[in-house]
DNA sequence: TCAAAAGTGTTGTTGATACACCCATGA
DNA sequence: TCATGGGTGTATCAACAACACTTTTGA
């Protein structure tokens, strides 16, 4: 054996784990997609979506590959949130588990994937007791969402490609948890000139019908290559 | 054995590891604190101070417990960056490594430390080329420093608990990597009140002397209370 | 014709920026 | 007395917050 190899495999070696906190929004409430746990410790109990690091595969491959399995998703928005390492976290043994939030357009989460793993989407304020720490996790991941929803366009990930703007201000009025006012709203997100309005409108609100609208990223990019960058 | 712990058995085991970036302010300059790597691979390479997790400690302890072993300090500001995945990012075996980046007030680092641990101080700017991920660790610290500084009162970590304000404003100026106007930079931080001026000078640095302050951490404590916050 | 949601500008206030001179002291 | 860094106030401008009415349309 290596010399180095062997220094290394005088150290322990730990399981390590990842949960995602995956949130979604869906006539106008934020939600969270949780499930019943299906093995021990805590079999049957709420939990985040999580899963074992494999052998052959990086941090950010798993936590894609667990969100792919259980909800048929890729190309999700996702970030790593924080490791968390307790001793005691697992009654079940040592496990290191990886922290990742995703936002996903709820209204591409199909049913039948809710059925096979028992899933629901949960209204963030009627949060259910989740697991081990998982409730620490969704709260720290809501704050990093509020955070990063200020100042980075990333309420279009929540949404469908073709939104209306009382839709995305209703996002961000669930977001932030709190109402806006919506002349400076529509001001303040127009001016950036990030979005594409076309000439449909979504008839399904309202009698009067809104005007539908499409993120343009690569608007958004110049923004940011002109150092001003997004803002709401 | 238990089933779960069978469960959870099957699962692969991984080294995790910690790394520090560790920063410091002086004479002006941010700082940096790496060191000579000693053991196999890249012994000899310039490297952020880091360790292996133990199996009975949290992650948190053992940043702490690096950062005491090498520094010598405690209570010190530390929170955690990343954590690096990638299967090959270590040649010598795959490891899971855990970076915090930590602010050291540098007058409190002693020399013998230094002696004791090849450790040095470098300027951020003349950074050297550091092994495997850690040059990237060093800007992702770096940019999450700027924001920190930018929204919290953690400049305070940097500098001596007396400080002046010339002092404390050089100490942005190197973290923003920019210059600031010293009226408005003393007006917005004289008006969060949450310094005290202290009768003495400082008369190090010129002729006239500049008052010394001291960062008091319960009228601090009432911003945040009152929601306002820090902001520089 | 009415109910319900969509759309639209202006004004006052507040916070940010730009800017130049006097002060205190030791050499 | 002079060189060096420390300390101080005001005017302008830009961004934010507050606020109410008209439009469209299906029932």
């Amino acid at each position: 054996m290596d010399p180095e190899i062997q220094y290394y495999a005088q150290h322990p070696r730990f399981h390590v784990a990842l949960d995602c906190i995956i949130f979604g929004f869906d006539r106008g409430e934020l939600k969270l997609l949780i499930h019943k746990r299906r093995f021990e410790p805590f079999m049957g109990h709420w939990s985040l979506f999580g899963g074992f690091l494999k052998a052959d595969e990086s941090l950010t491959d798993a936590a894609n590959r667990i969100l792919k399995e259980l909800t048929g998703l890729e190309h999700i928005y996702m970030e790593e949130l924080q490791t968390y390492g307790e001793i005691d976290r697992d009654p079940a043994g040592r496990v290191i588990s990886v922290a990742y939030y995703a936002l996903i357009p709820a209204h591409r989460y199909s049913a039948s994937y809710s059925q096979r793993y028992g899933a629901t989407w949960v209204n963030l304020h009627e949060l259910p007791g989740l697991i081990m720490d998982h409730n620490d996790m969704v709260e720290k991941g809501l704050r990093r969402l509020r955070r990063r929803a200020a100042s980075q366009p990333i309420g279009f990930e929540l949404l469908p490609r073709e939104f209306t703007l009382p839709q995305i201000q209703s996002l961000y009025e669930a977001i932030f948890g709190s109402s806006l006012d919506k002349r400076n709203f529509r001001k303040k997100l127009l001016s950036m000139d990030v979005l594409i309005k076309l000439e449909k409108k979504d008839m399904t609100q309202s009698r009067k019908g809104a005007y539908l609208y499409r993120f343009d990223r690569r608007k958004y990019q110049r923004l940011v290559e002109a150092g001003t960058g997004f803002a709401i």
